[in-house]
DNA sequence: TGTACATCAGTGAACGCGCGTTCACTGATGTAC
DNA sequence: TGTACATCAGTGAACGCGCGTTCACTGATGTAC
């Protein structure tokens, strides 16, 4: 049984690797910088987390849970322009645009990774078909669902150019991007 | 001067480096990796590519430069609906969404790569600006281009979700993907 | 309240491996006279 | 046509480095009697 020191020195070895993770992306992931990071023996970060894998995946289901609630707390409120400006906002948010662009990498190469993106984009899209579903309810089911695809595309591709991987932000693009997300959402 | 002999056996190291890429992902490409792949020693591989960074770079060019010559002589043929569909068929090429993927993963963390990578976006954005022009020409410029940009944020984001990193494709996703794309060309 | 012991927390050194790079070298091919 | 020489093509071994993993070890803390 881990005792509330063990738990408190677990968690902030996670924030360390998530820490690295951002500051120098997912090829800067490796088990000394994290331990350098946290202040800590390489072995005693092994004790924690057995392999580096372990700690991977425990840093990657706390990134996507996180941002699951964030969504799913503010969410509820407002309207569906007011559910599109979160959602862009979010993607302006260079931290996290940075993260998912490691995420997508790193899924592209491990399974195991892999298999928790697409299962967080799963959540993510039913969550959205929710929210289609009250704004345009006489929409068929797998309409609903299609469109909820469509806008998790359209928003993961915004990010991709403003994060300057594929471009650069512009007021006008941003514009554009919010009236066809809307459009998607409401079923215009 | 580099003599016919020279010249091929670079172009067939480029080849390997790119199968390397493809089959492995960007993790694996490693002098080693190539070299092997291209039945060739690692000394002599740096006897052509004196650095992994000039190897990478050259492939990199290659792609993005066959990417857009494919776009370019392919988009003029047909109308707006053509060009959708063509940008969407070669967005569901597992082999290229796959390079993308890496490409991106790339950028993210080489400074270079990044570079050559907006580079291939900002003269992908002015073909569609032109195409869009064509079809919608009482839209503003500003308007124009970002419509652009737009649809390459969806494509881009699709291709995403269609490559198993972010979700499954569906046959009802890609209707309201390439619906969207299409009022995106067409300024509807 | 003390003591014995198990478990938890943390250290330190070493391992084998794959990596990019360097370098001295040899054989093949082109070129100038 | 022959020869000398520069350049091109290709080999092979070694380097230092950072990586994940293993393991024997020590000190701190909790727990049972």
């Amino acid at each position: 049984m881990t005792t509330a020191k063990g738990a408190a020195r677990r968690t902030a070895l996670l924030d360390a690797a998530e820490s690295v993770l951002l500051t120098g992306g997912h090829t800067a992931l490796s088990l000394r910088a994290v331990a350098d990071s946290a202040g800590v023996r390489l072995g005693h970060l092994q004790y924690y987390f057995p392999s580096r894998d372990s700690l991977v995946a425990e840093v990657l289901a706390r990134i996507l849970q996180r941002s699951l609630d964030r969504f799913t707390e503010a969410a509820p409120a407002g309207g569906p322009g007011d559910l599109v400006t979160l959602v862009l906002d979010q993607h302006t948010d260079a931290e996290l645009v940075r993260v998912f662009t490691e995420l997508w990498a790193l899924a592209a190469r491990d399974e195991s990774v892999a298999t928790a993106v697409r299962g967080f984009y799963d959540r993510y899209a039913e969550l959205l078909t929710e929210r289609i579903r009250g704004h345009a309810p006489t929409l068929s089911a797998d309409e609903q669902r299609a469109r909820a695809e469509t806008f998790i595309a359209l928003v993961e591709g915004a990010s991709l150019l403003r994060s300057g991987v594929a471009g650069n932000p512009s007021p006008a693009t941003d514009e554009v991007i919010a009236r066809t997300a809307l459009a998607l959402l409401t079923g215009a």
